[in-house]
DNA sequence: CGTTACGTTTACGTGCGCGTCAACTTTGCT
DNA sequence: AGCAAAGTTGACGCGCACGTAAACGTAACG
């Protein structure tokens, strides 16, 4: 069995984040680690829900925001208007990425014509250097 | 003549900022509008580098990263230390944002399939309902 | 039995990125 | 001259995402 639950030092260790992240995430409803005694254990679930939780961060979704999308991807077989809910939201949050990527592409050309020409500058320098020495 | 340059207003209504933002960014360094009395006049350089700043902050980099990095856009001409150090900075940047990309494909992915697996979902209660009906 | 390790709650503190007044020039009509 | 519009400099405030310290619980180990 590969450890069906985490302790929250175990968990902090997979992901590199904190206690108090962890709780944070809790107390703001992203996750729901269950309890022994009074000590969290974090399931699959939670781990599947963490991974998402960074991943948006990286995206520079808001927590709010990425509670409401975690709806979508841990539905609990349940009512359809929240379903539907998720879905609309979940288009949203697609547009939004796509576009980010589209931007990010145009941002990485740009960045590496301007490291092309930092280069050749260097270059430049450096010749200039071996011709004075 | 294209209008050299533009106040604080057109600047913000340009770019959908507000003046507080336009303000702060120069009191952090990262623009530099020159004066006319005690206005401040935008300039193209400074156009130029609101785009990289907005831009910068759409891929959740801080504006003291940003700051760093505009350095490598805005070069003066002058020292080679500097130019290098830029340059160093720039491709860690690059490999980031290529991180990122890989990390947004991968996201995308996986949100299409959730969307696809809810938008099934949703047709089958549709179905269940016109049935009943 | 003490103490060490690990976890908990509660609560105030912090850095970032601005928002939001207040009080004051400066500029341009009329 | 009067007055409104547009801009300016402080300075305090705020929401977010945690950091951090204090005080406590509890389970294990020597």
């Amino acid at each position: 069995m590969t450890t069906e639950t985490l302790n929250i030092r175990q968990m902090c260790d997979a992901f590199d984040v904190t206690p108090r992240t962890l709780r944070f995430y809790e107390a703001k409803e992203l996750l729901f680690p269950i309890r022994e005694g009074q000590k969290r254990l974090f399931t699959k679930r939670d781990r599947a829900r963490l991974k998402l939780i960074l991943r948006g961060k990286r995206f520079g979704f808001s927590l709010e925001e990425i509670r409401q999308l975690l709806d979508l991807y841990h539905m609990d077989d349940g009512q359809e208007t929240q379903l539907s809910k998720s879905y609309a939201l979940a288009e949203k949050h697609l547009a939004d990425m796509e576009a980010q990527k589209a931007e990010l592409e145009e941002a990485i050309g740009e960045l590496k014509a301007q490291m092309a020409w930092g280069a050749e500058k260097l270059a430049k320098l450096s010749r200039k250097k071996t011709a004075a020495a």
